[in-house]
DNA sequence: ATGTCATCCAGCGGATGA
């Protein structure tokens, strides 16, 4: 199986490029963040064509996360129980979806962002992620969670861990948060090789030049459980997908496992 | 690093979020 994420930042200013990425990369199952569209306006004929079903949580301007998948796609559940939303629990945002395809239970995630440590966005991030936690603890396995955490897990993930001092994707909290999420499910970090540069980044800064200089975070992750972690024949970021013109400001992330 | 991008609402630019 070919297990593929990706943050478009727009499914719809991405469209040309992610069904092109798509025809030439051929994931069996592809997690999508940052949709911007509600579901009635996701573009499921053009996705159909290419021979993909798709299983769509979005709800407008922001947000919006899917599960492509051309193996089967069942029992999909738009967002879990116990997420918090923001800024309250009635204001639940589009920011998983999950699925079962081909015998692998699959999770979009999009993690809140937290802008800074002292916003309540931040302490909202934290929240979500501790009943995701949860969430995750009562599915079947085995179970692939793969998105946007908008959480770099150590200062390797970072280009200069001196810059992001004391800002979010870096704090502690954060990342014990993640730690939390892994152990409590027995969720391993699947670090894809980097195509280029030492450090396998998934996100650059669409301002000054980041890309150019790689420097870069990885914030885009895949976790699951056993036996997927030790049937893995290859993992990488796709470099590639994130050059040229109108790129997202997040690169694909393509795991093949023999299941 | 704060150099861009996408979106919305209102209307061709400012606010918002990342």
């Amino acid at each position: 199986m070919r297990l593929a994420t990706w943050n478009v930042n727009s499914v719809k200013a991405r469209l040309p490029r992610l069904l092109e990425w798509l025809a030439a990369t051929g994931p069996d199952v592809l997690c999508l963040q940052e949709l911007k569209v509600s579901a009635g306006q996701f573009p499921h004929e053009e996705i159909t064509a290419l021979g993909y079903e798709a299983a769509v949580h979005g709800d407008g301007r922001w947000n919006g996360v899917a599960v492509l998948s051309r193996v089967g796609l069942a029992d999909v559940r738009t967002g879990f129980d116990g997420d918090p939303g923001f800024p309250d629990e009635a204001a639940q945002e589009t920011r998983a979806v999950s699925a079962t395809c081909g015998g692998l239970r699959v999770w979009s995630v999009y993690v809140p962002n937290g802008r800074t440590p002292d916003d309540p966005h931040y302490a909202y991030k934290l929240l979500w992620l501790a009943r995701l936690t949860e969430a995750l603890e009562r599915e079947p396995a085995p179970l692939a969670v793969c998105g946007d955490f908008n959480v770099a897990p150590a200062d390797d993930d970072v280009w200069d861990p001196a810059v992001f001092a004391g800002s979010t994707h870096v704090t502690k909290p954060e990342r014990d948060a993640l730690a939390a999420l892994r152990e409590r499910r027995g969720l391993h970090d699947i670090v894809p090789r980097p195509l280029k540069g030492d450090r396998p980044f998934t996100y650059w800064d669409y301002r000054a030049g980041m890309f150019h200089q790689n420097k870069g975070m990885r914030i885009d992750l895949v976790y699951a459980t056993e036996p997927v972690p030790s049937r893995v024949t290859d993992a990488y970021v796709d470099r590639e997908a994130r050059k040229g013109k109108g790129p997202s400001d997040h690169a694909p992330i393509v795991v093949d496992i023999d299941l």
